[in-house]
Parts: structure tokens; C-alpha cells; sequence
DNA sequence: TGTAATCAGGTGATTAAATCACTGTAAGAA
DNA sequence: TTCTTACAGTGATTTAATCACCTGATTACA
């Protein structure tokens, strides 16, 4: 990518960006880089390194905790146009917990590297405040998955999971139930339960990594 | 409380005050009062319009999601020398979800109302950059909840409720099971069952309001 | 001061969901 | 082809939440 090109990008991602001096704009282009990354792949963990923001332009990032045993739940995902703010938690000392970012789908992405976004938010306050704000919008986002998992039922939250999917991709849906199963904060046997119970319902026909939603219907009422 | 005083107390809480300039001084003088709360009051809800940021400096205010049946699960609390920012959640695009927030005991704080917090917000980046950094902090906070309750069995949560308390404010403990419950996001009848099975292996002694922990090593093993 | 109302807590039964242990089966790799 | 691995199905068990109902203590107030 070349500079010019990475400019006309960061601008329209990065409110902070007409607050940058042009030697800033400078640094931020010598210490970006475009990514890409394939399905499954590990791009920010408690261990690893961590590699700083990510300006996501295509695919899908899946933000997540995991425990000792190594349970999963998804707290959010981050589509094109949207910020990875975790994948530089190292260097943000206002979050304190660790969380792991993995690609879901083909993904590309646009990287500040941690040690230049650091150096940023130090310098200028427009940074430091992109930087919270975007914690701020995770927050809510977090919010929302909290309140699904404390407060609705296992059969209503897997609902409201198959009728995002539908929205967004259509009627087929290509997820393990394991995955959903991390997705929702649950376990893969609970997700095939309730899946062959909604298919003897009519709602969903269910094959090996495929669930096809057959009545939108009857699904909506279960919301 | 008189302006200096005012002043005086607000520097050494807010990080922004030293970007103010005089006249935004006297304009947040202007927009702030002490508030005393009494135990248990409300103090900001989805429905009440909200007051504004509070600046604790004596008590303890609880802070919480609820569903739409009723149920509590409390995020985080805010003690004295810490901001409490959700209580001007209408004032924050980036909370989108209802918050709410109790006194948990007597308590007295520093208001800034929730119109003139905007007006800054709008006009000052540092007290933007405020606003974005305390609720990145309480998202850190939250994290941790959402981990204790996800991760840790029920045992697990209480000893190290019971933990916490005997730290902060010795081995006598007086919440009620219904309070603890609602800390901890559980039910009363589970908190009540759970502590008396500690009671039998000599952890804690219960009586009506109070819990006395009787032995600080076999609550410390069960962390 | 007596009585009703409210609050704190106890208990058994039921249900929901997570966990455990194990089986079968389809898809890829060697 | 056969071996391996990932995906899915299922019964049994355990944990925790929920429901229904009860007892006893405290408070309000007439």
C-alpha cells in the first residue's frame, strides 16, 4: 500500500487523523502495514506480543476471553470499517483484563503497530481520545452480550443468533456448533440439543456445518 | 460548598482541570453541588432523566444492570476518591445500554449535572477524553465481573466475595443473602444454601444480616 | 401495646443448562 | 485405502436457578 493511499484510508477510519501535524502523519504511514489473515487464525492473545490497532477493510474478527479450562465466550466482532482497539491492550493501561482476537473469515487489515500508537497517545490527546472512545464502544457492545447471557434463555439467545446470521448472510448458516457454541458462551452438546430441537419445531434443517433457516416465521417468534 | 472549595476538591479529582480555562472553571463551579444519598436510594435509572457525573466523596454507590423481570447483576462499585460516569449515561452517545446506580450507604458526592458535562464535552477535548477514560476504566471493570461469573463456579464467587469484604471491612460481614445475591448475579435462596453449607465446614458463622468468618484459612483455600 | 405488614431467611421440588463420558460418522491426509 | 481428526449425537450427572411455600424477626402504626 503506498503512502498516499494508506492516508486517504486512515482518514476515513480515524477521527483523529485531520489532528495529526503532517510529521505525525508521517510517522503513522512509516509504521502501518496491511495484513492479511485466514480463517481461524490466532491474531492476539494474553502471551503473544501484541501488534497493535487493526483498521479492519474486509473479513471478520472475533474478540473473545477465554478461562483457565479454556472456555470461550464471545464478547464482540469486528466487521470492515470498525477498530480493533484490544489487539493493542498491552499498551493501554486502562484495560486490565485479557482478551484474544481471532479471524473468523479471510481477513484483511490495516496495522498502527503498538509501539507507534503508544507513542501517539502520549504526544497527542485527539489519539488518546480515539483510543477510549473506541474502548467506550466496545464497553456497550460487551453490555449487550452480558445482558444476553445473564438474562435470556439458552433457546432465546440461540434464536436471536440464527436471525442476526439470516439478516446478515442469508438463510444458511456455516458455523460448527461448536462455534456457536463459543459465540453464545455455552457448550457445543447444549447448541445441538436445542438445534434438533428446533428443527423437530420446523424452524431450522440442521446438516454437518450447515444449518439452513426454514421458517423465518416461526423463528422471529421465538425472539 | 463554597467556589474554592469547590475548585480545590475538583483538581484533585478530574484530570481535565488543569486544561480549563478560567472561564470553564467558574461555569463547572456553577454546575455542581454536593449531593447526600441515603442507603439503598436510587440514584440514576433508565426512566429518571440522569443527573449527571458524580464525583464520590464518601460512601460507597453500587452500580448495576437489571432485566426485564427484575433480576440484578451488579457491575461494579464506586468508592470515595473515584468517578461515577454511567449516572450521565444520557449524555453519552457510546452507552447505549441502562445502567443503573444505588447508594449503598450513606454516601455524599460532587455533582456536575449532566447539561453542563455535555456542554464541555462539546467545547474541550480533555473533558472528553475524561468521559472516555472512565468508562474505559469501569469496562475493565466489568470484564472482571463477567469473568467471575462465567468462569467461577458459585462456591467459588462467594468465598471470594466473603474474601473481599473480610479485606476491606473485617470478618463481620452485614449484607443480606438478597443483597449478596445481587452482587454476585445470583439467587437468594443459593446464596442462602451455599452459606450454610459453609457454616458446616466451619467457615463462616450466620446469623440474621451478619456473617462472621470464623476461619480465614479454610475461606483462603477455597479461592 | 397489640397486631398487621414487611423483611430476612429456610426448604423441598422442579427445571435449565453445563459438564462428563462415550459413540458414531464424515472429511481429509498420508 | 486406511488412519486421523473434526463434527455431531446421546445418556447420565451435577450445578445452579427458579418456584412455591413456610417460619420467625422486626417495624410500622392505630
Amino acid at each position: 500500500m503506498e503512502k498516499t493511499e494508506k492516508m486517504e484510508f486512515l482518514s476515513q477510519y480515524a477521527d483523529f487523523w485531520r489532528h495529526l501535524s503532517d510529521e505525525e502523519k508521517t510517522f503513522v504511514c512509516q509504521n502501518t502495514e496491511v495484513v492479511n489473515y485466514h480463517p481461524g487464525q490466532n491474531i492476539h492473545s494474553a502471551d503473544s506480543q501484541c501488534i497493535g490497532v487493526l483498521f479492519v477493510k474486509s473479513g471478520c474478527l472475533r474478540v473473545y476471553i477465554m478461562s483457565e479450562e479454556g472456555k470461550e465466550v464471545t464478547l464482540y466482532r469486528v466487521s470492515p470499517g470498525e477498530v480493533c482497539i484490544l489487539s493493542a491492550s498491552c499498551v493501554l493501561s486502562e484495560i486490565t483484563f485479557d482478551a484474544y482476537v481471532d479471524a473468523e473469515e479471510p481477513s484483511q487489515a490495516v496495522v498502527l503497530n503498538a509501539f507507534a500508537f503508544s507513542k501517539l497517545i502520549e504526544k497527542n490527546i485527539y489519539v488518546e481520545n480515539f483510543s477510549n472512545k473506541m474502548k467506550a464502544i466496545r464497553f456497550s457492545d460487551v453490555m449487550w452480550t452480558m445482558q444476553q447471557i445473564l438474562f435470556f434463555s439458552f433457546d432465546k439467545r440461540l434464536a436471536i443468533f440464527l436471525y442476526e446470521e439470516l439478516i446478515k448472510n442469508g438463510p444458511i448458516i456455516r458455523y460448527s456448533h461448536m462455534e456457536i457454541a463459543k459465540y453464545l458462551g455455552s457448550a457445543r452438546e447444549v447448541v445441538s440439543r436445542m438445534l434438533k430441537y428446533f428443527e423437530n419445531e420446523g424452524i431450522v434443517k440442521v446438516s454437518r456445518k450447515e444449518i439452513e433457516i426454514i421458517d423465518k416465521k416461526k423463528l422471529m417468534a421465538r425472539l
